[in-house]
DNA sequence: CGTATGACGAGCC
DNA sequence: AGGCTCGCCATAC
């Protein structure tokens, strides 16, 4: 797009994400070359557009949780949308990252 | 242009 | 094992 900023291409990646699968903010700040930059990809979905819907309850922290504590709400939200693509959450609200982390391959 | 933010991560206790 | 603190870096104002 008009825009290659780092927030495009958190947005584009997590696009690629297929249902059922989930990332980590830190994995996917990784794969942008910014290992240290997690925030930024979870800032990025903080400012994403809502017109410009994007599978963002894709993207759990690295403990496999749904974040979104600052305003303590739309948790449930995100969860629900996960779990109607056949992600399962433990007793913990916390998805088996094992099972569900997706592997971006860029092959 | 400079300061503060922020849906996180890793380390330490 | 679980919880708390500090640090990182790009974007917003």
């Amino acid at each position: 797009m008009k825009s290659d900023s780092f927030f495009e291409q958190v947005y584009q990646l997590i696009a690629t994400i297929p249902p059922g699968k989930v990332a980590t903010y830190g994995q996917i700040a990784v794969l942008l070359g910014r290992p240290q930059a997690a925030k930024m990809v979870g800032w990025a979905l903080h400012q994403l557009p809502e017109h410009r819907s994007r599978p963002w309850h894709r993207v759990i922290n690295r403990k496999g949780a749904i974040s979104y504590d600052s305003k303590n709400s739309g948790q449930s939200l995100q969860k629900y949308l996960l779990e109607a693509e056949g992600v399962k959450f433990d007793a913990h609200d916390r998805v088996d990252l094992k099972k569900y982390q997706h592997i971006f391959q860029n092959t």
